[in-house]
DNA sequence: TGGGGCAATATGGGCGTCAACGGGATGAAG
DNA sequence: CTTCATCCCGTTGACGCCCATATTGCCCCA
């Protein structure tokens, strides 16, 4: 499988450093990512980590705004301003720089979270806090608002 | 026959691990699947289960969506991170994890069941609540009472 | 047709491997 | 000299691999 998926959540050491799970290493060399590219989520407390391809999804994202308007110069700053490199030591760990600290509110521990593409670093009860909003949101779709779309019968089809 | 038919209850031992019944076992291998793909059900305390061909269709509906919007973004965060792949060890046996455990509130016992083309894992005591639910809702529908049964997930099974 | 035995399945447990983690040593940088 | 990054090694616990056993249902044969 060459998708980042499920989750897990690691300890940072005394010396500030922290275990990316094997199976998301074993995925970055699959896809053959030299270094790890690390932006800082645009609406969340938390970190999108990736290939170089993470930054043009984000211009692209950039680009849909306005020019005119202060909002994609706003997010052209934050992103390439705010992004990082990420160096896997031999041991398949990161060093948790205050970088991360500061835009996720990581602590002692790391949730890390699969989303296809890329992964995302998390602080776990925030993590769990957005979890619970995003399904909130997916079941209210599912039940019948129309202007949200998730198919019908994708999860367990139904009534049986 | 290649589809998941039937239910069973297995028991967890020790180690944390229990049989996947036989039968699904041999669906699982004439399907051709390489892994089991588990997702938290969202509106139930259940597990589906099926090959990675469940993971395209979740993906393909994804990518119908806006990718900038906060729908697929969502989705996204369902599919790939409220989700693992579970690994059958050589005598047919998946190891019971906490991913599964917190969900589902399985603890010494797991109760399968077949759903044509993916099956569930639950709670064996919640499964017949649940499934009772199921039969009176169906009653009822079957009463001529019009407001049984319509709502999708109306009595979805007091999860979470 | 009833009993014995065979085969397959569920379950228990020993054991080696590997990932997560802690910590020392070395070297570069301020 | 202090701080921090990198490298390397040891420990621990979880997980996969393998083998053993028991229980059950089925088939064959007398």
């Amino acid at each position: 499988m060459d998708r980042f998926l499920s989750s897990a959540v690691n300890r940072i050491d005394a010396k500030g450093r922290v275990s990316v799970p094997a199976h998301f290493r074993a995925v970055v060399q699959r896809r053959g990512y030299q270094e790890l590219y690390a932006l800082k989520a645009l609406d969340r407390p938390a970190l999108d980590v990736g290939g170089l391809d993470l930054l043009d999804r984000y211009e692209a994202r950039i680009a849909m705004e306005d020019p005119f308007l202060q909002t994609a110069d706003d997010m052209s700053f934050f992103v390439h301003g705010d992004s990082d490199f990420l160096k896997l030591d031999q041991d398949g760990r990161i060093t948790v720089t205050d970088f991360i600290r500061e835009h996720t509110g990581i602590a002692t521990e790391v949730a890390f979270v699969g989303r296809g593409t890329f992964f995302q670093m998390w602080e776990p009860s925030r993590l769990a806090a957005y979890g619970a909003q995003v399904r909130e949101r997916l079941l209210r779709m599912r039940q019948g608002d129309p202007s949200a779309g998730m198919a019908r019968g994708a999860t367990g089809g139904g009534a049986e």
